[in-house]
DNA sequence: TGTACATCAGTGAACGCGCGTTCACTGATGTAC
DNA sequence: TGTACATCAGTGAACGCGCGTTCACTGATGTAC
């Protein structure tokens, strides 16, 4: 049995095409399409396949699309494992911890320009699967910040909201990174920027109940 | 001179197709196809008009874009206006902002998608665009906190920082309005969303200074 | 008021193009004996 | 170890389709005299 569906083709070079049609369409994306505008032949063009190979693969673009969050989410989920077990530590947490968010999407670009880009886009499947994600993220967020907070003076709801606010602005912090090229002169800003929102958030969240 | 262009189509009605051509993009973007996948013929479709005549009008869809970009907009500059000229009054200031927004978002609830989802969508001069209206807001936005919040203790730098994060938490509540018709039957709990998250930025932005 | 003319938003046919999908095929690799 | 066979990721031709754009045209409406 071949696990590893590899084939050789022309260059005699032997490379696995599942993987190489994944990143055509991150490259693709990267080179300012979005995920619903990337034609099937434009995929295997770039990686050099003739078109019918796709279906080697995939059924439609859509499967792979769908494969595709499903990745991105999994290696992003491995990262808030990992702060999990290893929480960040001393007097810095809120920095050190935008840091990281913002080191590790930059080291997984390809990935979160889809997923930022696919999550308003025009396939509702798509759309759907990602927002899904999002909400996991954010009820995961919200027990973690049970465990920190005064869950006496916290309900569900408010827990949930806190937590929308705080992942709502990573992610507007994600789409200026990732978005235009905007980040070129500025991820210390940037990660300023987000270190300030979130510190601003948590001095909100530590008056929640005394004040209203 | 004819000011307002105008034509007698088959059915003996007369209309401004120029309008009906905004129409229409709306109405298919509605109907979950973003702005891209959209094709000239298909507007002309829905008009009921011959595709050449599209050209009588724009000389390209990207065009037509843009001026969509700018009419949305310039109805939402016209409601900050009348919110600036006639301040909320009363107890409840956050709450009816948010309620007049949310109102004010659902009675043109079209423009609004339209503008949500091309924001990162894949016509980079339509992105482009959008975010410049936004930056806009935003400055507008950090000019009205400033005569607000005490100017010795924030800076610039900071103002925009609270404007962005307000505008972004706004910014969610109309994805999560206009998007896969999510607000069905809860729009008061993302009204209450919205106000939660905005008296929390505000408590945060009481105490900046006095804690940092 | 009537006529001649300009304007211009429409029509409809035609074009070449890239698309998704199908089909019969090829040939390299792994497996059974 | 050698041979016969199965597997399967590829190829290449072909299809019908909707696309954007062009062109010469039509006919209703407004304007000048």
């Amino acid at each position: 049995m071949r696990i590893q569906k590899k084939h050789r083709r022309k260059d005699n070079k032997t490379i696995d095409t599942r993987q190489a049609l994944f990143d055509a369409v991150l490259e693709l994306m990267n080179r300012d399409k979005s995920f619903e505008a990337i034609s099937l032949r434009e995929v295997t063009r770039e990686v050099g396949i003739n078109p019918s190979a796709f279906y080697r693969h995939f059924p439609d673009m859509n499967t792979l699309g769908l494969e595709l969050v499903s990745l991105s989410f999994k290696t992003l989920r491995q990262l808030l494992k990992d702060v999990r077990a290893n929480p960040v530590q001393g007097s810095d947490v809120i920095r050190k911890s935008v840091e990281t968010f913002v080191t590790y999407v930059l080291a997984h670009s390809r990935h979160y320009h889809f997923v930022i880009r696919a999550r308003l886009g025009g396939v509702a499947t798509i759309r759907a699967a990602i927002d899904s994600e999002l909400r996991l993220l954010v009820s995961e967020l919200s027990t973690d910040l049970a465990r920190q907070l005064n869950t006496d003076t916290w309900s569900t709801d408010e827990l949930k909201m806190l937590a929308e606010l705080m992942i709502g602005s990573m992610t507007r912090i994600v789409e200026q990174l990732l978005i235009d090229n905007r980040y070129d002169q500025n991820i210390v800003e940037l990660i300023d920027l987000g270190e300030k929102q979130l510190r601003l958030i948590l001095l909100g969240a530590a008056q929640w109940r005394t004040h209203s």
